[in-house]
DNA sequence: CAATAGAGCGCT
DNA sequence: AAAGCGCTCTATTG
């Protein structure tokens, strides 16, 4: 009988299998390596632990790295100023010999492909990670995912699964980190770590995967299981996108970039560096006999501030040079093409640079691989249950602007394929009528007239057919304010009015809307009351913000303003947006994808003739009866068909 | 040399 | 005195 928890021999595999096999669950997680070591369609798995009861194992399947030093060679390098140095490389023992991959997840499959619960702390990367070697296919269903249990129990706690690990049982087993370049490590100490992972998943299930009922959180536990299978439809799809157009982008922000710069250094007659802002605040701010241009600062940095606070001393490098700063200079040249400068490096460094790669830096490769990107969509990436996404982000792709317009070109369906773009309207202000249940928002959303309308013909005392642009502009900022909490100046500075007008229309705004106040009021006041003083979203996620306690009242006022905008927010993009998306993946045909979620868009990709159906299924799902029956509302929404991402409404 | 903090900015 | 994110660059720290 094999003792050893880490696997070699195919005996020993199917002993393994064997034991598992007579249990309905188990744990499993995955080591990757590069390249796209984080990117579950295309890394490579040279290690899979498991547990279950009475067992935890580690099976390699293509780790070099031995445990002996054997040797060392020279190694002549480039440092980054041209010279050479020479490194002494210890060479390492050659690591066991291993299964293959091949024969590790044909064994595996009957584990994989049954009704057993599988186990995983972050399942999508998991789950997603050994799709390759099963044509494209999953483990299916059930699943356990230890993270999402972790983050519904408290989303305020790091819960990473050392993380978890340390503050359950006190107990670091990783403090190198060798799960962040598995590689790099000893064999032995890798089979260890891998079968920890394994092994700490299981304890925490055991420990805590009754918690969410008891604190009425398993119907968003349920959901976010879900929504695992849309994660992985979004990641293992990823985004259709053009290097070509994103190319011929780049070649155009250099060129204006290279001249930009010239232009500003002729004028301030020297060199400095334009992407640090100390250096610019001296070029801008010092008095004229300092070299500098003598210019107004309009604001402090983040630091600037806290000097201030302090009653410390500032110098020119605590004052803001961000495009907000900059903006009332803008009849100076100099500040006109700083600003144009920021705004093209930003795009060429994140949006080209950084999907592209740059061949001259290993630290930068190409994200794209057949023609698409694979972004990592994490479903609970915000604590008030809103998607995040990472590597790239595709959430914050530019929209607006003739550059950033540009680059949200270069997202376009393959061709004979179209980008189905379709996303909520007002859904957050809907949410806030829903849950108010009464009053002009409710009444206005009731009578299909749109918010802002709304808003503006009571504030401004005109039937809304009536109301003008600027009007609206206004209203948009009010509504703003009352889902983020914010005050007269960021509604001023919104609008394009002064302070004094923005306070004039909130406290018209009060008067015509006391329901939303009174509602505000109420919900942190119950939240307050709370043990933990939590509020619950409309499929009952919570949020807890012990701040609503805090004496200090900034502190205070801060918790207020993020427990409000958390159930709004939360709901609308976080609770309805999933619900939406996991009625939508039944609904879809084969060939048709769903490729990208931005807080209220879902994105699909489809065959041209597909269209109308994908077109049906998206209203289905984010309108139709058994979602609608939770709001108190009409929801509504805007689809486009498009070739480019650019070219949707 | 690697990791982290700060500033700034893209999105909903 | 504005909610929620992630990325890039510079400068500082270990």
């Amino acid at each position: 009988m094999p003792s050893s928890n880490t696997v070699l021999e195919p005996e020993h595999l199917d002993h393994v299998v064997k034991h598992f096999s007579r249990y309905g669950e188990f744990t499993y997680d995955i080591e990757s390596v590069p390249p796209h070591r984080g990117v579950p369609a295309h890394n490579t798995v040279t290690w899979l632990s498991m547990a279950t009861h009475g067992m935890a194992v580690s099976i390699p399947m293509g780790h070099e790295k031995g445990d002996k030093i054997i040797g060392e060679r020279i190694e002549p390098r480039l440092t980054k100023d041209g010279k050479t140095r020479n490194y002494k490389i210890p060479i390492w023992s050659p690591a066991p010999e291993q299964l293959r991959p091949s024969q590790v997840f044909e064994a595996i499959e009957p584990l994989m492909f049954s009704d057993r619960l599988k186990i995983c702390h972050n399942a999508p990367f998991d789950l997603g990670s050994v799709a390759k070697y099963y044509d494209g296919r999953y483990p299916t269903k059930p699943w356990f995912d230890t993270f999402l249990n972790s983050v519904l129990l408290d989303e305020n706690r790091l819960n990473g699964l050392k993380p978890r690990v340390k503050q359950t049982y006190k107990l670091s087993y990783d403090s190198e980190n060798v799960g962040k370049k598995v590689e790099t490590h000893e064999f032995s100490k890798v089979a260890r770590y891998a079968y920890l992972d394994s092994k700490y998943t299981w304890l925490l299930w055991k420990r805590e995967k009754d918690l969410c009922r008891e604190e009425g959180l398993s119907g968003v536990l349920e959901l976010e299981h879900d929504v695992i299978e849309t994660v992985l439809e979004m990641i293992l799809n990823g985004a259709p996108i053009n290097g070509t157009v994103l190319e011929e982008l780049g070649v155009e922000l250099d060129e204006r970039l290279v001249e930009t710069e010239a232009k500003i250094y002729q004028r301030v007659g020297r060199k400095f560096n334009l992407n640090a802002p100390q250096q610019k605040a001296q070029v801008l701010y010092l008095p004229k006999d300092e070299g500098g241009l003598g210019l107004r600062p309009k604001s402090l940095t983040d630091g600037g501030k806290k000097k201030w606070a302090r009653g410390e001393e500032l110098a020119v490098t605590d004052f803001s040079t961000d495009a907000d700063a900059l903006k009332p200079h803008k009849s100076n040249p100099v500040v006109s093409l700083m600003l144009d400068y920021q705004r093209d490096m930003k795009l060429k460094s994140t949006y080209v640079t950084g999907i592209l790669g740059d061949p001259e830096d290993d630290d930068k490769p190409c994200l794209i691989v057949d023609g698409r990107v694979h972004g990592s969509f994490k479903q609970v990436g915000a604590r008030t249950g809103r998607w995040s996404s990472a590597g790239p982000n595709l959430q914050n792709i530019p929209s607006r602007g003739e550059e950033g317009k540009k680059i949200r070109a270069a997202y376009e369906a393959a061709p004979g394929y179209k980008l189905i773009v379709a996303d909520y309207g007002q859904i957050e202000l809907v949410v806030l009528a829903h849950f108010i249940g009464h009053g002009a928002l409710y009444d206005g959303f009731h009578a299909g007239i749109d918010a802002h309308t709304m808003t503006a013909s009571l504030v401004f005392d005109v039937p809304f057919d009536q109301v003008l642009k600027e009007m609206r502009s206004v209203a948009k900022g009010l509504n703003f304010a009352i889902v983020y909490g914010a005050g007269p100046a960021t509604v001023a500075e919104m609008a394009g009015i002064t302070i004094t007008e923005a306070k004039k229309h909130m406290a018209k705004h009060r008067q015509m809307f006391p329901e939303i106040y009174e509602y505000k009021a109420y919900v942190i006041a119950q939240a307050r009351k709370t043990p933990d003083c939590h509020t619950r979203t409309i499929l009952g996620r919570k949020r807890r913000l012990r701040d609503l306690r805090s004496v200090d009242d900034e502190k205070r006022s801060a918790a207020e303003r993020q427990i409000f905008n958390a159930k709004i927010q939360g709901s609308a993009t976080g609770d309805l947006i999933k619900l939406a998306m996991v009625r939508l993946i039944p609904l879809l045909p084969p060939e048709a994808e769903l490729i990208m979620t931005v807080h209220d868009e879902l994105v699909c990709h489809a065959p041209e003739p597909l269209v109308p159906l994908v077109e049906a299924a998206l209203r289905e799902a984010m309108l139709g009866e058994g979602i609608q029956q939770l709001v108190s509302v009409p929801l509504t929404s805007d689809q486009s068909v498009v070739d480019r991402w650019s070219a949707a409404k």
